[in-house]
DNA sequence: CCCATCCGTTAGCTATTACTAACCGTAAGC
DNA sequence: GCTTACGGTTAGTAATAGCTAACGGATGGG
């Protein structure tokens, strides 16, 4: 990684989080690995859309698939989670310093 | 917070960031605090955009704003990064083991 | 070889979103 | 008090996303 710009590569893992559902899948592929099938039972939509959010997920890096059979196993991905905490550490301690800046000015404001 | 889904709450984050302009304004003020006009000049969208933008970054709790006479200056909040943070964290452990599991379970086939 | 099961893909619809243009409110400077 | 600069809000539009229904492909068991 030559420059900052590598750190903002693959974040297209914001928009996968950034669906309820999608979350909800994430969370219970965590919990355990499982086949598209045992998703779909748990999650009031029907299994073509946990299919197609977990295509999102895989291209965002934050599941792989394992094929067993005719079963396709689903389970978290390093990849994916790394690069967002990778990008919201580069912003933390600016975050906490912007942060103590304010209030040491309204400390002398008041 | 009793349980895990506290760490659940105030996730907007994820939805706030998964907008690649809306990232440019929250880096763009990660560099320095600024207010809306000075954002809007380098942008290449109007200023309403920026404030609407503006306003999805503040409910999300990643920035903050500061009235300065009639100026505005938005900052950086840790809270909201704080949370996406912590919600990374809570699957970062289980993304690892579960990715050794399968590393082993190769080694085995192999 | 045939059937059943599991899964991904597509077409089409609806809802949401990001954007611009126009408007209104507010705080300084003369 | 009037004008100017700065900003948030709304109306309306074009693009995008998530969903279901229907289909096609591949693996395993009888």
């Amino acid at each position: 990684m030559a420059n900052s710009r590598a750190a903002s590569r693959n974040l297209d893992g914001f928009a996968a989080l950034s669906d309820p559902t999608r979350r909800l899948v994430f969370e219970r592929i965590a919990r355990r690995p499982q086949p598209v099938g045992r998703l779909a039972e748990g999650l009031a939509v029907t299994r073509p859309a946990v299919s197609q959010h977990l295509k999102v997920l895989k291209d965002a890096g934050l599941v792989a698939v394992e094929a067993r059979g005719t079963l396709r196993v689903y389970r978290l991905d390093p990849k994916g989670v790394e690069a967002m905490k990778n990008y919201l550490d580069r912003f933390w301690d600016e975050a906490l310093s912007a942060f103590k800046e304010v209030a040491e000015a309204e400390e002398n404001e008041a």
